[in-house]
RNA sequence: GGUUCCUUGGCCGAGUGGUUAGGCACCGGUCUGCAAAACCGUUUACAGCAGUUCGAUUCUGCUAGGAACCUCCA
C-alpha cells in the first residue's frame, strides 16, 4: 500500500478532499453507464476514460477497488412521447426486434469502443432489467419510510415531504423551496401531487414493450432508481465513490440521494465526481441536440466533420490533455495536435530501451516521479502529468543525443516511470493494435528489419530512389521510418 | 426567470498574488542525400473597466460575451 495523498473535487462539498476510503485498503466505487439505445459518442468517451484512470490509480495504490458501471437498458422515459414510452422499447419497434437484441446489439459495440480506448472492463456491470425485483423491494421500503405515494397504479417520490425532513438539492445547489412554491398551481390534475415528485416505478401502458409485474401494476421502474439499487446491492449502503457527467448531477443523482436517504436514512455516497462535457462549436455534444459523433466515425474518419480518421488512443490522448471537470471542445485542429504528441510521448517511450548508460547522471528523474505523482495526486491532474510526462521525454532525447548523461540506474528509473505512469495510470497504449502474442509477432517483425536492410543498402549505393520509394511506401501502411545516427528506427503509427 | 460555471499567446490547454506549464503551429540554427525525428534558440498571454495590495492573469465588484443544468442526456 503506498501513501495516500490522492486529494478529489467533491461536488458535494465544492472542495478538493483528501481521499479516505470508509474500509481501510478497499474503495467502491459507482459510475453512471451508458443507455444502449444508440453507438458511443466522444461524450461517452469522458467519463470512462476519467474514472478508468481513477480505477487504475486506485489499483496502483494498492486498493482493493470494485468497480460497478451500470447498463441501462430499461426505465428511462421519452419526453415527447405520451404513453411515457421506453426509449429501448420505441427503437425496438421501429428496427422490428426484440428489445433486447437492441440492447445486446449496442452493449456489444460499446465494450468494443472501450476496448478499443483501451478502458478497463468494470468489476460489476449490472443491467437494470436484470434487478427489477431488487427495485421494487426498494420502492416498498421508501413507501413504508412515508416518502413515496400510490397514484393510478404509479408510484412517486414525494419531493415536499422529503424535503421538509432533508434536504432535497444540497448536490445541485438548487433551492426546492422556490420550485415548489412557483410550480405547484400548474399542474393540478397530474396523477402526481406536485410536479416536482418523480417516479419510482410507472404503470405501463398497453402497448409499452417492456414491463413487468409489480404490487402496484404492471409497468416499469422509475428513471433513477436503478442506481441506487444496485449501487447498494453491490457496494452496500455506504460506499466511496460515484461518478458521472456533469448533466446527470440534476436531477438524477439528486433523485439517487433522496431516493438512499428515503431507503437507509443516511446518505450513501462520500464523494461525488463530475466529468464536464466535450463540446463542438461551444455547445455540449449530445443526444438530444443530434451534433455528436459517434466513436466508430471517429476511428474511420467517416463524419463530415471529420477531417481524417483518429485512432483510439488519439481519442484518449486529447481527453487526458484536458482536465475532467472543464469543457473541452471538439475540433479536427486539437485532434491533429493531440496525435503529433501522442506520436512525441511514444518515440519518446521507444528510444527509451536504447539509451547508452554513463558513468554519472546529468538528470534528476526522482524530481519527475515527485512531480507526477503530485499531479495525479491533485483531483487527477492529467495535463500536468502529461506535461511532467514530456519533460521526461525530453530528457530521454537528450540523453539519446548525449547532451544528458543517465546512470543505468536512472534509465531504469526513467522506463519505471512511463511504465507507471503513461502506461499503467494513463493506460496509453505503447504498441500498436496489432493482435497476437509476441511469437506471432516474430516473422512480421523479422520481414520489416529484411525490408529496411534492403533499404539500406540502396542508401549506402546512394539509390536514392529505391531508398525512398521503401520509406514512403511504407509510411503509406502506416510505418514511420527515421534515419538516424545510429541507424534506422521505426515503428507503426498508433 | 432560477442555480452553477467559463473567458489565458495563431490553436488546444494547465497554473499561480511577485519566479518556465505542456502540446501543436511558426521562425532561426545544428544534424541530414532528401525527409522525418531530435537538440539548441527566438516570438506571441492571461475579455474589458474599476477596486484591494508594495505588487494581480491569480482576490473583490461591475460590464461584455459564452456554456451547463432546471426535460431524456456522459
Amino acid at each position: 500500500m503506498k501513501d495516500n495523498n490522492l486529494t478529489i473535487y467533491n461536488s458535494l462539498s465544492r472542495n478538493k478532499e483528501l481521499f479516505k476510503p470508509i474500509h481501510e485498503g478497499k474503495v467502491g466505487m459507482y459510475v453512471c453507464g451508458p443507455t444502449v439505445y444508440g453507438d458511443g459518442h466522444l461524450g461517452h468517451a469522458r467519463p470512462a476514460i476519467t474514472f478508468d484512470v481513477l480505477y487504475r490509480y486506485l489499483n496502483h495504490l494498492g486498493y482493493k477497488v470494485r468497480y460497478v458501471r451500470n447498463i441501462t437498458d430499461v426505465g428511462h422515459l421519452e419526453h415527447d412521447a405520451d404513453e411515457g414510452e421506453d426509449k429501448i422499447a420505441k427503437k425496438a419497434r421501429i428496427e422490428q426486434l426484440e428489445p433486447m437484441e437492441v440492447v445486446q446489439f449496442y452493449l456489444n459495440r460499446y465494450h468494443k469502443a472501450m476496448d478499443a480506448l483501451n478502458v478497463l472492463p468494470p468489476s460489476i456491470e449490472p443491467h437494470a432489467s436484470g434487478h427489477i425485483i431488487e427495485q421494487i423491494e426498494y420502492i416498498k421500503k421508501i413507501l413504508e419510510s412515508g416518502y413515496a405515494y400510490e397514484s393510478e397504479g404509479s408510484v412517486y417520490f414525494d419531493v415536499p415531504k422529503y424535503n421538509r425532513d432533508h434536504n432535497y438539492g444540497k448536490l445541485s445547489g438548487r433551492n426546492i423551496e422556490e420550485l415548489l412554491a412557483t410550480t405547484r398551481e400548474l399542474d393540478g390534475q397530474s396523477e402526481k401531487h406536485n410536479p416536482a415528485d418523480f417516479a419510482l416505478w410507472k404503470k405501463a401502458a398497453p402497448e409499452h414493450i417492456m414491463h413487468w409485474p409489480s404490487p402496484w401494476s404492471e409497468g416499469f421502474p422509475g428513471w433513477h432508481l436503478e442506481c441506487s439499487t444496485m449501487g447498494e446491492k453491490y457496494l452496500g449502503e455506504q460506499f466511496d465513490i460515484h461518478g458521472g457527467g456533469m448533466d446527470l448531477k440534476f436531477p438524477h443523482h439528486e433523485c439517487e440521494i433522496a431516493q438512499s436517504v428515503a431507503h437507509n436514512g443516511h446518505d450513501t455516497v462520500h464523494y461525488w465526481m463530475h466529468n464536464n462535457m466535450i463540446t463542438i462549436n461551444g455547445k455540449k455534444m449530445g443526444k438530444s441536440l443530434g451534433n455528436f459523433i459517434t466513436l466508430d466515425e471517429f476511428f474511420a474518419g467517416t463524419h463530415p466533420l471529420l477531417k481524417q480518421a483518429y485512432s483510439p488512443m488519439t481519442i484518449r490522448f486529447f481527453i487526458l490533455q484536458a482536465h475532467y471537470r472543464g469543457t473541452v471542445d471538439f475540433s479536427n485542429e486539437a485532434l491533429q495536435a493531440s496525435e503529433k504528441a501522442l506520436q512525441r510521448m511514444l518515440e519518446g517511450y521507444k528510444r527509451l530501451s536504447n539509451l547508452t548508460a554513463s558513468a554519472a547522471s546529468t538528470v534528476n528523474v526522482a524530481e519527475l516521479w515527485t512531480k507526477c505523482y503530485e499531479a495525479i495526486d491533485d483531483d487527477l491532474n492529467t495535463p500536468v502529468l502529461l506535461a511532467n510526462l514530456f519533460e521526461a521525454c525530453a530528457m530521454v532525447n537528450r540523453i539519446n543525443d548525449g547532451t544528458d548523461k543517465a546512470t543505468e540506474a536512472d534509465i531504469a528509473e526513467l522506463k519505471r516511470l512511463f511504465d507507471t505512469f503513461l502506461v499503467e495510470i494513463l493506460g496509453i497504449r505503447t504498441e500498436s493494435g496489432a493482435s497476437g502474442n509476441e511469437d506471432s509477432l516474430k516473422p512480421y517483425e523479422q520481414a520489416v528489419d529484411l525490408l529496411l536492410e534492403i533499404r539500406a543498402e540502396a542508401k549506402s549505393r546512394k539509390d536514392w530512389a529505391t531508398s525512398d520509394l521503401i520509406r514512403n511506401r511504407m509510411a503509406e501502411m502506416g510505418f514511420d521510418v527515421k534515419d538516424t545516427k545510429d541507424g534506422v528506427e521505426w515503428h507503426v503509427r498508433i
